[in-house]
DNA sequence: CATGAATGAGGCTTCATTCAT
DNA sequence: CATGAATGAAGCCTCATTCAT
């Protein structure tokens, strides 16, 4: 079978692009060495440019694959015609699912120091995940449903209240647990919600 | 006068902790260069070792000095004898002047890549803040002024959700002004309010 | 029939040699890299170790398939029952006429940084090229048809003038046409002839 | 006295410049490696890159100090109210002066494999050894003391020969003294002399 | 005490060579 | 037998740190 050296490939490709995303979010762009990405991912250190031309091609084939992973945990099968809580505290379960099962992921895009390595690609594909909620957030606003804050504000709150959850957590100032997740979701949600 | 070469070194200092700051802050600790800070600072290379034995050093006083201007900023003449509500937006308003007076010192604080090397001290005085600001909360929810929420998700939420709007400030997704910041704040006040 | 394997390694040996030749020439020794050679050839990197034992025995082959094509330019049917000035002038063409059919091959063989990577054989094939023309250089010399100056010397000189002729062509300082090479040739026919 | 590092700075980056000569001119450009020139130059790797941004930095300083060198080796007190054929051997002998006084920076100057990476000062630099020569040349050919041959093709049939010689010397196909140097110069002025 | 030239370990990247398919 | 992915030594270059001045 001439398909073996293909699925080879993958499986290397697949095991760069995760020791890649462990180590930038541990040690952030440039703390991560690329030999030690190498080591980490098992291959040796010319592998990586067969895969990736540069360190910053390979940040930004990280920073897709993740943003990729988290557009579909947010906004895969997403039901919206249903109560604005509803949605909400489905796409913050949906969210503290992806800090779980990908912990690694979350803490990388959280990351700021890759960003000015991003290429267009990589900018366009944040805003495919930003757009979707936003639209969303923006109908349920008009019909009654949300605060009247602008969606952009409400947007940066939510979002950076509940990476300063995981992040708080990683750090040690607090543990958390899916029943404190939920309560922290429901004090989050008056945030949203119509006073 | 024998106070001048104090002096002369205390401004030296300032000017290294501040070139050091607004590098870090730029572009991380491992992707700010001791030569690149001693520039910024205007002075030579080897200045930066007769004030700090080591980058990681120095890296621990520019976050010290970081923090406890943010602490001032924060709580010093801080009038806990008021409204829940009046004190959370003193804070909030408190937040957002210190962003904007130093944006360099905000900017750092929020980085992460520099995590790693902080010592004790840091740590300790990283505490040092929050333990003020979660003394001043617990009194609050035991008198019935604050949402019945464990005390340190709230402030884990409140302190990630001005950052997510600080960040996607300074990512271009968004602009503030005193106005629209004042309005985030009355919107994370339900964060915290009694519903 | 068998003789088509034979056929095709033949074909792709003559690929990978003009390959060589090419970049050998353009980039120098250190400046030509195997996968560029192969992949201008048209075969897989490891090909090319099928047919040289390494980058060395590689600039080998290059240099003798390229010498021996030099070789057969300069002599082959050469007629020496001529007046020296005509024997001259005949090979002052010859040398153009190789320049010309292939100029990879004559700026390869001018390059100096395969030299110390040749081996005895490839030594041995340069006097084989050399040998012949001062024998006749002599011949004429004691037949009283040349100037009496070393014919090592003499050969030198000439060889040179030639190679400075196309190196000053090809970086640009002058442009040569038949015209412009054979009143060269009869010029340098004048370091030749009899005072 | 502050002179003192100056001068240190200038020597160190004598050493190199001297260093780098000889490796580019043994091996060629891409066969130099700029640890290996730091090691001949008897400094750190690092300190190539105090003086030098790069390595094809460092190629254009080495060839325009040989360059430099050179012109003043041919032009420096040339006496040109003379005869032609004094001239010619004048310049001959200066050649050959160069080419034993400075053997690096004359091999180096023959290699081609660094043209590629010559920036616009260093072609300049070319023209202006040329350019004098040429016009030298000219008016001696308007004078009738030159052989009516272009004179780019006049001076690089020269060039080349005297180059070829000390190429066969270095390739151990002769052997040069200063006799057999200046009847080879003889022979080619009968090359430029009106026949 | 400040300086900045020097250092060399270590980072990113290339490439000659091997080997499983 | 051809292939091309993988390798790791080695190349270019940076930078934290030292030290002579």
């Amino acid at each position: 079978m001439a398909q073996t050296p293909a699925r080879d490939r993958a499986r290397t490709e697949r095991r760069i692009l995760d020791a890649a995303l462990a180590l930038f979010g541990e040690r952030g762009y440039h703390g991560a060495a690329v030999p030690a990405i190498a080591q980490r991912a098992g291959v040796g250190a010319g592998t990586i440019y067969r895969h990736h031309a540069s360190k910053e091609d390979l940040v930004n084939a990280v920073f897709r694959d993740a943003k990729t992973r988290l557009r579909a945990a947010l906004l895969d099968g997403l039901e919206v015609q249903r109560p604005p809580a509803s949605i909400f505290l489905d796409l913050w379960q949906r969210l503290w699912r992806f800090a779980c099962d990908a912990p690694d992921a979350f803490a990388f895009l959280e990351l700021q120091d890759h960003v000015p390595y991003l290429d267009a690609k990589s900018r366009a594909l944040e805003l495919e995940v930003l757009a979707p909620i936003a639209h969303i957030a923006r109908a349920l606003q008009q019909g009654g449903g949300l605060r009247p804050v602008p969606v952009d504000l409400m947007m940066a709150l939510v979002w950076g209240a509940f990476a300063g959850l995981v992040k708080s957590a990683r750090m040690g100032y607090l543990t958390l647990d899916d029943e404190r997740v939920t309560r922290a979701g429901e004090a989050c949600w008056a945030l949203c919600a119509v006073p």
